[in-house]
DNA sequence: AACATTTGACCGTC
DNA sequence: GACGGTCAAATGTT
């Protein structure tokens, strides 16, 4: 990988590293469990964009930042932030990488897709040259939590369906984690509501399974929800909804473990005693293959996919 | 009412 | 002085 390349890379490990360091501090003094859990999600957080990038191949900028100008005290802590007249000065001093993003035609109109993140746009300029103008956005918890991170987005003079997304600074807001958690603690009643607010959402995968019917069966609702098919027995989803995250077609059923709290066996035990429990139906002792799948990336999921088995 | 977007003006850099 | 980035008042949307 070329070193332009491996930049922010570095920089997202170097702050992992250095809220570990931070975390290392804190065990020799006493400690809320808010900030204990604050920290562990800052580690998480940067490992975990670390390995997005490393997945999705980001097209980094090749401007010459050395690496000592992009560290995270630099550019959380400056004290001269609130005096508008230092802001042009800063700007050097940001993480900057860039990223292609290509789109089909007519589905968006005023920007990409959803990074996982929440935006405000602040400006918009015609740029010498281009035929299209530069959207300027920032964080949208920028005031709240002061969170620096902006975006530029242009769409190519080339290729019109393509959009150029230019980030600077890093996230120090924690929204998308926070975000996560909030859907795994949220009561049933409640998640529904987030997720008609919200149909499209972003989570970070590790490994899963990926199940398929093996004999006398044509589709995977066969296998998984007998019930449903065979009579009028209310469908037991409620440990598919705590611990898989699925995405599927009618014949391949991938189940994610999105639950921190449960290990990968407990995932592949629930499917076993899940297909195994329909014990009235007379699907109940269909055979299936269960396959390891590792995936180490973030994936964009349509919240309608779970309606599909709810 | 609260929040988001638009847009002309302003400011620093080159 | 031209250009790009940001501000902030006006306007739009929910």
């Amino acid at each position: 990988m070329e070193t332009s390349r491996k930049r922010p890379l570095i920089n997202e490990l170097t702050q992992g590293k250095e809220l570990t360091n931070q975390l290392k501090d804190y065990l020799d003094k006493p400690m809320s469990a808010e900030t204990c859990e604050l920290l562990v999600e800052g580690i998480l957080s940067s490992y975990e964009k670390a390995l997005s990038m490393l997945n999705k191949g980001i097209a980094f900028d090749e401007s010459p930042i050395s690496f000592g100008e992009i560290s995270p005290t630099t550019e959380v802590s400056d004290p001269v932030d609130s005096d508008s007249r230092n802001v042009f000065k800063k700007r050097k001093t940001d993480a900057k990488w860039s990223e292609q993003v290509k789109v089909c035609s007519g589905t968006m109109v005023e920007g990409p897709l959803n990074d996982g993140y929440s935006w405000r746009k602040y400006g918009q300029k015609d740029i010498l040259g281009a035929s299209h103008p530069r959207a300027y956005y920032r964080c949208t918890h920028r005031n709240v939590q002061g969170c620096l991170a902006t975006k530029q987005v242009q769409r190519s003079d080339e290729d019109s369906s393509v959009f150029e997304i230019t980030y600077r600074g890093r996230h120090t807001c924690m929204q998308a984690t926070q975000l996560s958690k909030a859907l795994e603690k949220t009561p049933k009643k409640e998640k529904e509501n987030i997720q008609e607010a919200k149909p499209t959402q972003k989570m970070h995968i590790e490994h899963g399974f990926c199940l398929k019917p093996s004999k006398g069966v044509n589709t995977c609702e066969e296998v998984l929800f007998p019930s449903f098919l065979f009579d009028s027995t209310p469908i037991e989803t409620e440990k598919l909804e705590n611990l898989f995250y699925l995405g599927c077609d009618s014949t391949t059923f991938i189940a994610f473990n999105h639950n921190l709290q449960s290990s990968d066996s407990d995932l592949s035990e629930m499917i076993n005693s899940t297909t195994n429990s329909q014990t009235n139906s007379p699907m109940a002792d269909v055979g299936f293959s269960l396959d390891y799948v590792d995936f180490h990336g973030d994936i964009l999921f349509d919240i309608t996919d779970l309606e599909k088995f709810a």
